[in-house]
DNA sequence: CGGTAAGTTGAATACTGTCAAGACAAGTGG
DNA sequence: CCACTTGTCTTGACAGTATTCAACTTACCG
């Protein structure tokens, strides 16, 4: 089972002339040295609702930056437990986590029909040799993952179930809002379950948190559609500080 | 209040004549090239205990290679809560998250009087320039510290507060066991607090856990004095796959 | 239009947290 | 050296939260 590969071609879309360039991995590089990232992405995959980018124990040769969909990663513990270690919206990096040995140590898997732009580590390698700031680019994005994991490390360590769903929704919402999307109306492409193990809560309970979040009119659900109607409310669930107004 | 500096004279212990060589920076890279890393460290620190390396929001400029002692690292959200991200031991980098904007984004403190080698993010850089197994090596040790916080997510998202203390006694274990200390008999540098914090448990239930662990004939507890009396059965507890003489 | 997967809800249970009291060890000052 | 303070740890009783089990509803897909 091979997923679709797609070369890219000369005038394709390149780093420079992408749309995602302001949220990808071209972020926070001069735009003279943009252009020379145009050479790293050679290729394309496709990856079909369900299907995996790759699985903990194949070899790392590549990093990944989602051009669309969304993806989720997932540890798998020597006796299959699984254990979702973050959700992936269109223009972050996946792949940056089990560089160690060059070996995955996740699973990505796609939650709806997505694709993915390849950076091969040679090519990174190559080009970082006379571009130190992509160098010091991919450093930041391996902190970055892991400023993430430490974030969710908070939540399962301190947090209750409350305010963990509260926070999953905020961080969600803030992204998407990032992305240009509306930060108030989105889907959530995971299911519940998957919601759950993320936050290491069982499918129930994040259903009767949905539940009683309506009910208390701080948000409307319809399945995975999620419109937020008192976003100060969520934050103060997620026990986020007042925005600045409230201090006056 | 600034901690002890302690310049490298020339002929001060180097990264090529260290004891520490096999578990330290230096793990898995070629002798002769190894050589060529004892220009990066020029300093050592000492932090007598409970004191800090590092605090959240401080500029990161090096890496520290725990020398003696022991250190924890933790997290401090906005409203101060913490949440403790991990235990070294020596041989271990410290440092390592927050390489993102070049800024910590956790506080290490010392668990006991300890030394760590100081390793400049510019001299890492330079010597990287024509040693690219340095690189690696760095980029290695951050996917180890990814792996380590993917470790803690899967014990706090899917663990009972059983298999947690468990997991951390066999991980405390195993680790000692590797910088040629006794694997069955040691001291916790860390307070019931501290490993209830990292566990996402109370104070209350560690203390209830070791005595029911002590109860149970699978260790001996005396304060911070721990024997380990049938490794399996906390493998077991763990939930590790059985060793595998059990298989036959 | 069935069949399956996903999600909701209720009731009972189990686990962990909270509160409180006391034990123990280490360190301080008289 | 001893009384005293302080911080750490232990243990019990109780409360609260999240899980488990189970029944049922609702979407989704061929």
């Amino acid at each position: 089972m091979t997923l679709k590969h797609i070369p890219i071609s000369a005038h394709a879309t390149h780093c420079s002339t992408c749309m995602m360039g302001n949220v990808c991995l071209p972020t926070g590089m001069p735009s003279a040295e943009v252009e020379q990232l145009d050479d790293l992405v050679k290729e394309r995959i496709r990856i079909p609702k369900g299907r995996r980018l790759f699985s903990k124990g194949q070899n790392l040769d590549a990093l990944y930056a989602l051009r669309l969909g969304s993806l989720k990663t997932q540890l798998e513990d020597v006796m299959g437990v699984v254990q979702v270690t973050g959700f992936y919206l269109p223009g972050e990096i996946v792949g940056l986590d089990g560089m160690l040995d060059g070996v995955h140590d996740s699973n990505a898997i796609a939650l709806e029909d997505s694709e993915v732009c390849v950076v091969r580590l040679i090519d990174i390698d190559q080009v970082g040799m006379y571009l130190p700031s992509l160098q010091q680019q991919i450093r930041r994005l391996m902190s970055k993952e892991i400023a993430r994991s430490h974030q969710a490390l908070i939540a399962l360590g301190s947090m209750r179930s409350e305010q963990r769903l509260a926070s999953f929704l905020l961080n969600l919402s803030q992204r998407l809002s990032a992305l240009g999307y509306s930060s108030t109306d989105f889907v959530m492409r995971m299911s519940r379950e998957e919601i759950g193990n993320y936050l290491g809560l069982t499918i129930e309970t994040i259903s009767r948190l949905f539940s009683r979040f309506a009910r208390d009119g701080v948000i409307k659900v319809n399945q995975r559609e999620v419109r937020i109607l008192d976003l100060e409310a969520i934050k103060e669930l997620a026990g986020q500080p007042c925005t600045p107004s409230n201090y006056n």
